[in-house]
Parts: structure tokens; sequence; C-alpha cells
DNA sequence: AATTAATTACGTATATTTACTTAAAATTTA
DNA sequence: TAAATTTTAAGTAAATATACGTAATTAATT
């Protein structure tokens, strides 16, 4: 018999890492051999128990999925990190392919999608699930529609400034640039992604999960 | 040997259904007679099949988890809805109570206290996860900070269209009124909930559902 | 070294939001 | 029916945001 495909589980949810350890169970070839509440305590599991795929969610409320993804990847890179999310934004996922992770599942997936894009990892493969694949391709395809313009750095910054109801002025302050500057931003990021106000603006933050 | 507990699992994530299902099926009391995707499948499936407790996620993308509820509540007054949500605010939760749900559950319980939630409202009692409760009691005993004003059903219905990226001129528009009326309420509705703009506001109503 | 992209900043003009007050009409509740 | 709340609306002012154009400095990339 082959040796069990060693996980950790990443979740700020207590329900979901019992739900995801309890449907992994469900397949022997897959032992759980821990869950991680944030993206610090799954670095030091990882740096512990050398678990050979890590789940993680991204959208993980005190820590950031995405710094703890690099980290992980390049000081452990026999780990196979695959992303799990709500949020199924190309720049997203682009963005934690990036980072070293080896496969990216949306919520929409199903169980045995679960299992193969373990399997898939397991054997050097990125996985993406299929609706991500759609996507993308979609994305190549639609040359009419231009490719979503991704924002810069200091642009994502400022967009999030805007959504916790800072002025320009307050960015401003205290971030050390100019007002003027702050405004420019402001201007360029909703011409960049064709919305009307700071206030859809901030929708659309939360949707992306720049938040 | 006592019958077994009928649950329905309504959610609009397969991977979350398949999920709860698992974790459930660990306790053989307990019977997932089916799974919903969306409100108005939530309810035909509860007039056929007669669950004896419904799991259902508040945050159904395509449908209104509430309208459910008090339907099923309303027609089927043997079925027990308990809602389950992200959002651990207490407005939404007394909403939702008041429905007619019998049980309420963030997604920090675990396992053991979904099954007691069952157990409890079988039992014909209502029951609330932990941190929900001390939210509750934490309002009663918090009477230096006034209870967190609630918004009428028109300055919801303003909030909604605002994060939406609606100008007061063109909700002025849309549901034929002054636009001295709704900047009127745009203004109430910051000084309510002390909030200094839009772009927050539109963060606000994200966290707490209402969009 | 040269090109491109990102960050910085200002000018000018208009539109919109936010602050605060007052108050009548409609609706709900006691 | 009376009282309270909600919805409606307007006046006045100041603050902020949005629209576009221009352009220098810095950083990244080829």
């Amino acid at each position: 018999m082959t040796e069990e495909i060693k996980v950790l589980i990443v979740d700020d949810h207590q329900l979901i890492r019992e739900a995801w350890t309890a449907i992994l169970q469900m397949t022997n070839r897959i032992k759980v051999i821990g869950t991680a509440e944030t993206a610090e305590e799954a670095y030091e599991v990882c740096s512990i128990y050398r678990p050979e795929v890590v789940l993680m969610d991204i959208n993980l409320k005190n820590s950031n999925g995405f710094d703890a993804t690099e980290k992980i990847c390049n000081s452990l890179p026999k780990t196979r990190v695959i992303g799990l999310s709500l949020h199924d934004d190309i720049a997203l996922v682009k963005k934690f392919l990036s980072k070293g992770a080896k496969g990216y599942l949306s919520k929409n997936t199903s169980r045995e999608e679960l299992v193969a894009a373990i399997d898939a990892v397991m054997n050097d493969k990125i996985y993406l699930a299929a609706d991500i694949k759609e996507k993308f391709i979609n994305q190549i395809i639609d040359t009419d529609k231009p490719a979503e313009k991704e924002l810069t750095n200091k642009e994502i910054e400022i967009v999030t400034l805007i959504s916790q109801g800072f002025t320009s002025k307050e960015i401003a302050e205290k971030i050390f640039i100019s007002v003027r500057t702050v405004e420019t931003h402001r201007h360029n990021i909703l011409k960049k992604l064709n919305i009307p106000n700071a206030a859809l603006l901030s929708s659309w933050a939360k949707d992306k999960g720049y938040i």
C-alpha cells in the first residue's frame, strides 16, 4: 500500500475546518495531519510536520494568505499549496499562483475535484478548478473586451484606504504624499475599472477580496 | 432505536453542501435527506420530503434566505429552520428569528455544537451559538453604548442603492422621490451609524449582509 | 542606455456629498 | 383618537469628489 498523503487545512472557521477534514478523511489515501486558523500558524505547522499538501483559504480574517503561501513555498518547496476561495477573480488567482501555489479551487468544486486536485499536485502538476480554467480561457478569447486592467500596488493601497472611509486628504497625510497625487490615483483607479464612484469601488474591492 | 432526524442542507456552494453533509452523517442519529442550492429549491424540497430540520445559509447569492425561511416556517410549521452565516450581526439574527427560525449558528461553531443545535430544536427549543448569545447579552449590559441604531426599510433600500454606485440624483429618479429626500436619508443614515461617507457605508453594508 | 511603466504633482472646472436645520404629510403604534 | 415614527422635502454652506489635461521624477525592464 502506498503512503498516505499528508494534508494541512487552513481556514479561520472551525466548522469549515472540521468539514474539510471530514470530507477528506473519506478518502483513505488522504490523511489530514492538522488544521490551522491563521497564516502564521499554518507556516509553523508546516515547518514542523511537513505536510505534502496545504489547503489554504485565501480570505483569512486576521492574516494574509498570500504572504504565508509565499513563505511556505519558498522555504519548504516540497509543500504544495492549493488555494480555496469564494472569490474567483482571475487577478487574485494569478497573484496566488505567482506566490508559488500549485492549485486553485473555488467553493463550487465537488469533493471528487478536491481529491483530484490533491492527486494532481502530488504528481507535480498545476490544478485549476474547471470554472476558473474557463475564465482564463474566456479572457484570452475575448479580445474585444479588453482584459480587466490590473491595479498597481500603490493603487491597491489607496483603494483599501478609500474603502475604509478615508478622504483623499486623510490618505495623503497617512501615507505622506500630496493630496493631488491621491486624487490622481483615485481618478486613474475609477477610470481603469470603469467604476463611477468610491461607493461602488468599495463594494468592488470587497468582492475582489482586496480588503 | 429512535427515528433518524431528517435534515435538509441549503447552501449555494457545492463543496460546503458536501462538507456539511459529511460531518452530519458522522452522527448516525442524523440523516441528510438532501441539499438545495437556492431558497426556492429549499422550499420545494421541504414541501415534498418534509425534513424535520433545515440548515440554511443566509448568504445565498441568487435568492433570499429570509423569504424562504418565512415561507417554510409559515406553511410547514413542523419544520425547524436553523440559520448559518458568516455574519454574526445581531440585527440580522433578530430578523431571521422573527421570520420563524428556531436557531442561529455562526461558522465558528464546532461539529458538536451543530449537533447540539439540531437536538435542541428537535426538543422545541431555540438554539443560538455561544458567541451570538454573548453578543446579545453584551448588548443588554452595555447601556452606555447605545444599541446600534437600526435602519428603516427605506434607509436600507437607499443604502443598497448607494453601495451599488448610484448618485442621489439617480436614486431619486429610480425610486420616484425628490433628490432632497434622498439626501436627507443619506445624511440620516450616516449619522445613525456614525459613518463618515458612502465608501465606508458600502463596506459596512457588505459586512452586514445587506447587499 | 533606452524604453516603458509607475509614482508623483498641479491647474481648472463642475458635480456631488456632507452638515445641520426646519417642517409638513403619511404611516404606524399605543 | 392621540402620540410617535417614518417618509417626504427644502434652505444654506462648506467640504470632497470627479473629469481631464499636462508633466516631471523615479523605478523597472529590455
